[in-house]
DNA sequence: CTGTCTTTTCGTCATGGAAT
DNA sequence: ATTCCATGACGAAAAGACAG
C-alpha cells in the first residue's frame, strides 16, 4: 500500500523465497511494545483511506455474475439471485482473508521469535568469545613476561 | 471485588503487485 | 482487465494489570 505513491514493495511471492529473510521490504519498520516484547505493530504505512471499493471487492462481468447468467440463459439473472451470488462471494473472500490474515500472523510471529532466538544466541556468543579474548590476554601478558625475563638473564 | 487503563487478538477493509 | 494474494491499518472485543 503507498498512498503517497513514494513506497517500493517486494513482490509477495519474492517475499516467500526465503522466508528467513521476510520482512525484506526496505520501507518496513516494527515497533515491539509488548511485555514479553513479541508483538509488533507496522509504522511506515500511512493512514488507510476510506470509502470507494477495494480492487478486491470490485464486481467483475467475467467471474460470478457470469455464473448467475449461465444459470438462466434466456432471461436476465432475478435481483435475488443476483445478491445471493454477491452475498456468496463476499463471505467467500472475507474466509480466505481471515484465513490469509491467521497465516500472515503466525508467519509475523514466527519471524520475529526466530529474530530473537538469534540474538538471544549472538549475544551468548559475544560473551564467550568476549571470554576467551580475556584469557587469551592474561596467557600472552604471561608468556611475555617470562620472555622477556629470559632475554633480561641472556643479556 | 470493581472500575479503569493497557495490551493482545481477531476480523475486516483497502491497496499494490503478481498471475491469469 | 480481472482476479487473487499478501499485508498494513483500523476498530472492537477479550484478556491482563493494577490501584483503591
Amino acid at each position: 500500500m503507498s498512498p503517497n505513491g513514494s513506497v517500493h514493495f517486494i513482490p509477495c511471492q519474492q517475499r516467500y523465497e526465503n522466508f528467513s529473510s521476510w520482512p525484506r521490504s526496505p520501507v518496513t519498520q516494527f515497533a515491539v511494545h509488548s511485555r514479553n516484547g513479541t508483538y509488533i505493530v507496522s509504522n511506515n504505512q500511512g493512514q488507510a483511506t476510506t470509502g470507494g471499493m477495494s480492487g478486491y471487492q470490485m464486481s467483475s462481468p467475467a467471474s460470478g455474475l457470469s455464473q448467475v447468467m449461465d444459470s438462466s440463459p434466456d432471461s436476465l439473472p432475478s435481483p435475488q439471485l443476483l445478491a445471493e451470488e454477491a452475498s456468496r462471494k463476499r463471505e467467500l473472500r472475507l474466509m480466505k482473508n481471515r484465513t490469509a490474515a491467521k497465516l500472515y500472523r503466525r508467519r509475523k510471529r514466527d519471524y520475529v521469535l526466530g529474530l530473537e532466538t538469534r540474538i538471544t544466541s549472538i549475544e551468548d556468543q559475544n560473551q564467550k568469545l568476549k571470554e576467551e579474548l580475556d584469557n587469551l590476554k592474561k596467557l600472552c601478558s604471561l608468556g611475555c613476561s617470562n620472555h622477556s625475563s629470559t632475554l633480561d638473564a641472556a643479556i
